[in-house]
DNA sequence: TATGCATCGTTAATTTAATCACAAAAATAG
DNA sequence: CTATTTTTGTGATTAAATTAACGATGCATA
């Protein structure tokens, strides 16, 4: 049972692969070499050419990676070449934000509906959505078959809401609170905390 | 010459010690043990233990770690016993919710100035901060010592921003644009770009 | 004060990831 | 058509990170 598991690191990376392709496309390249990519991520062309062949290879030897190709087998194995409707829990500056954000409608990730449990908010328009209360969030995530979430809520009602989520059906969280939630294994997460980024950094600064 | 020179993998765990200490502090709690803390955040109390282990110990045997001291002991290894000023370049929508954002403040980031491009923007109010001339970016930052920037333009303008940033003094960049940028290796550089964190995660979903 | 238990700090072992090195394939030039 | 160059894909190697193991130390209890 030796599985050929793929390393997480990798995954992480395919994304950043995806992005600079995008901008080759744009600029009307057709051709790419492993060097040329490696050289513009700033990382070396032998882990570019090793993350790939764990999927097969796509490139040809010679000339290099077609971009469009590649592009759409990355997005194939990625599970981008569809549509994935996202939840937005929390309706505050940060919520707000998120929904009214454009990036994620562009790659993808079509936000279907917002949720706070304030009564205040909950009605109130957020680009084209109405805020719904946070009651009806499961019966929505089962209706719709919701399996990406975005949570924008206080830190204190983050696991609580997260928990609510993955109950529902909801399998990967992105989470904006300053809080590590723990969940089960087979429920992805990722923190967006520019805080914790920031006190990453401050390490390396000369200490004035 | 052999340098004891730490991982970065342990530098960036760093904070999130931090961010559960804080929370502990906060609950009342004195002690803790790498075990707990390790349940708490979900990962081995071995790791905690050799992360902390690279900077001296901090525990005491028998009882566990002294929260306010260890916390201490954290803040200090990560710059973080200081307030850090810090410029955002870019006063769109992102930009705005970053100066409105009261967490950076809070963790001792203050935002100390903002800037824009755009004549319509220049001058408008942000909060309590009023936006400048992009143009006054420089001197700015040369004149307050800043050290400490965040990135909300677009794409496209943010190569030559951060070029701008580093020559200016600059040293650590939060990146909120959806590009990689080079940097010379005595510029640290985090990049919050929820949509690569979401393109990660899809991976591991079910294929519909 | 002595005994047992809890927990750290650290060295060693194991696992995982990054890099090297090169054969094979394709393109290009003569 | 052949030689040369380019570039991939991958097995082998090196480096790095994680995990395990355990001695040493402090605390609690009787």
């Amino acid at each position: 049972m030796t599985e050929n598991q793929i390393p997480d690191v990798v995954i992480a990376r395919l994304p950043i692969y995806l992005l600079k392709l995008n901008q080759l496309l744009r600029d009307g390249q057709k051709v790419v070499s492993s060097a040329q990519l490696a050289e513009m991520i700033g990382i070396p062309a032998t882990q570019i050419r090793k993350d790939l062949s764990w999927f097969g290879g796509f490139g040809k030897q010679g000339s290099g990676y077609d971009v469009i190709h590649l592009l759409d087998q990355l997005k194939n194995i990625l599970n981008l070449d569809r549509i994935w409707q996202m939840v937005v829990v929390g309706a505050g500056n940060l919520g707000k934000a998120v929904v009214e954000y454009d990036g994620f409608r562009q790659k993808g990730f079509e936000i279907s509906a917002v949720f706070d449990n304030e009564p205040n908010r909950i009605g109130s328009h957020i680009g084209h959505l109405i805020v719904q209360d946070v009651e009806d969030l499961e019966s929505f995530i089962k209706e719709h078959q919701i399996y990406v979430a975005a949570l924008t809520v206080p830190a204190s009602a983050a696991p609580s809401v997260a928990e609510k989520l993955v109950k529902a059906g909801v399998r990967a969280i992105l989470n904006y609170a300053p809080v590590r939630l723990l969940m089960p294994k087979n429920v992805e997460i990722s923190n967006v905390d520019p805080v914790l980024s920031l006190q990453r950094m401050t390490f390396y600064l000369p200490r004035k």
